[in-house]
DNA sequence: CCAGTGATACTCT
DNA sequence: GAGTATCACTGGT
């Protein structure tokens, strides 16, 4: 069942732990692709007190990080490093800037058509990666402020699964917000990122 | 290990 | 408006 935006509308920490054992879900002309969520990280909010400088909206509204601050449901895709892009879900009420990051998943449908996109990639850098969950997914800034509820994109519901907690990758530059336990994998998933 | 790549958000004028 | 440091990454040595 895909879900509905009141599946949105929680904390970026609760979002992203549920999100883990999710479907990710992309309906295309050339076909349908799925992904099993294996991991996520929290941004936004606040966490023991202290505000998480590691955000992107953490210095406010811009142009580029406005869709954090609307209605949750809905896709903050930008580019990093001039090459790749990261793919995010806003969450969390209007006006608070919460967004959950996947960053990597198992393909359950539509494999070969990923195999396609991902060239030469091998194992699990098929899918695993922020960067390569995107390109695996065929998902770039043509999708930014895109409404997960109504649109081609989507979460779906999946099984029930046990979590593991950890730090949040590559944020070395936030004062207090690489402390954070934020990120969440699927417990004994090999399909996780480096 | 490290180069590639360009939008973004700053800092000055 | 112009200049510039930085980056929630990846693929090939």
């Amino acid at each position: 069942m895909r879900w509905p935006r009141a599946d949105y509308a929680g904390s970026a920490v609760d979002t992203a732990r549920r999100l883990v054992g999710a479907h990710l879900v992309h309906e295309m002309p050339e076909g349908r692709t799925v992904l099993r969520i294996t991991e996520t990280e929290a941004y936004g909010g606040w966490y023991e007190g202290r505000p998480d400088d590691g955000a992107h909206a953490y210095r406010g509204r811009t142009a580029r990080t406005e869709v954090l601050f609307g209605e949750p449901g809905h896709a903050y895709v930008y580019l990093i490093y001039g090459m790749y892009c990261c793919f995010n879900i806003s969450c969390d009420g209007e006006g608070t800037a919460g967004c959950v990051l996947l960053r990597a998943g198992e393909p359950v449908e539509g494999e070969e058509l990923i195999r396609q996109r991902r060239g030469k990639a091998k194992g699990t850098a098929l899918t695993c990666g922020p960067g390569r969950l995107c390109l695996a997914m065929a998902i770039d800034r043509s999708l930014y402020g895109a409404d997960l509820v109504t649109g081609p994109l989507y979460v779906e519901s999946g099984t029930p699964c046990e979590i593991e907690i950890s730090r949040r990758k590559h944020i070395d530059y936030a004062t207090y917000g690489r402390e954070f336990p934020w990120r969440f994998t699927l417990k004994g998933s090999l399909w996780v990122s480096r």
